[in-house]
DNA sequence: CGCGTTTGACCGGCGC
DNA sequence: GCGCCGGTCAAACGCG
């Protein structure tokens, strides 16, 4: 299946959509996320999975003209250490430190004990925040095509905020996962133009093992259609003018990528060439859209 | 009572 | 400097 035109959609549902569910019942979104991540890491360690930078060239003054809206992704720097920065490391040492010193602080704070102590305090705090380099997680938009606006994928989140989009009905919200010491926040918000399209993008990467089992908590059960996925790559803009915008795999249910079997999806890719379903970038399918 | 959601306020970045 | 906007905080509230 190639997502080609702008048909993809409509054909990725066809494919995907009730026929599947019996497949996805043994798939969590778990899984996905499971492939999210070593995905990415293969997308790093393997350069040659990377598509040729003409085919995925992303015209980042070009404002998409159609379907999905994607504007928060149109920046390179977003996801500048995707490539350059892998996450070899899990990213909450940042996080951790920062909390370290909040710690302190608020410790302190205790110790004091009015408010205007309080008050200095969160200024130190804030203070530090601002000094402190603000270090980007690295992050990977899923595209689902689901009336399901949050996914259970495993993971235990908190939600922590909603805030309206702009030129879109539909709410932005923010989660965040409430293992502690994990600082993985995902935001989940609904295509303007395609109501049906979920937009979850994650942000840093999981320092603890998935708390459920995916086995049960799948596709299937909750009525998702996976139609596609969606991974962004950006190069750093400094040191190349390639960009690695978007890239389509296909969530079909005859995609062995996805078999519920638990290897890893990533040397599925690399071993079995799934990279056939690695379709056209979202501006080349809005220009397909003009075309008709 | 613990945990998660809601929601208004707040803050920082950025463009003008 | 000002206003807009995205992101986060935190108190209030709901629910099991």
């Amino acid at each position: 299946m190639r997502f080609s035109d702008e048909n993809s959609t409509a054909a990725a549902e066809s494919g995907g959509g009730d026929g599947g569910g019996d497949k996805w019942d043994s798939l969590g979104f778990m899984e996905l996320l499971g492939i999210h991540q070593d995905f990415f890491e293969s997308f790093i360690q393997q350069p040659a999975l990377i598509l040729s930078p003409p085919l995925l060239q992303l015209d980042t003054e070009q404002k998409p003209q159609a379907g999905l809206q994607l504007q928060p992704y149109s920046t390179v720097s977003e996801f500048s250490e995707c490539l350059n920065n892998p996450p070899a490391t899990p990213n909450s040492s940042s996080i951790s430190s920062l909390s370290n010193e909040a710690a302190n602080i608020n410790e302190q704070s205790t110790n004091a004990g009015d408010d205007e102590e309080q008050d200095k305090t969160k200024k130190q705090l804030k203070h530090k925040k601002k000094n402190q380099k603000k270090q980007k997680e690295p992050r990977f938009a899923f595209i689902t095509k689901t009336e399901i606006d949050h996914l259970d994928d495993g993971y235990r989140w908190r939600k922590y905020g909603q805030k309206a989009v702009k030129n879109s009905p539909y709410p932005r919200s923010y989660y965040r996962c409430t293992s502690s010491g994990c600082g993985v926040k995902k935001r989940v918000e609904r295509s303007f133009d395609d109501t049906t399209i979920i937009i979850t993008t994650y942000e840093g990467k999981h320092t603890h093992p998935c708390p459920v089992q995916p086995r049960g908590s799948g596709f299937g059960n909750i009525g998702l259609t996976p139609s596609f996925m969606v991974h962004h790559q950006y190069q750093d803009q400094q040191q190349e003018e390639v960009e690695q915008p978007y890239m389509y795999a296909s969530l079909s249910p005859l995609n062995p990528c996805f078999s519920p079997n638990g290897s890893s999806s990533a040397s599925l890719i690399r071993d079995h060439g799934l990279l056939q379903d690695i379709v056209l970038p979202i501006k080349t399918r809005n220009e397909a859209n003009e075309q008709v």
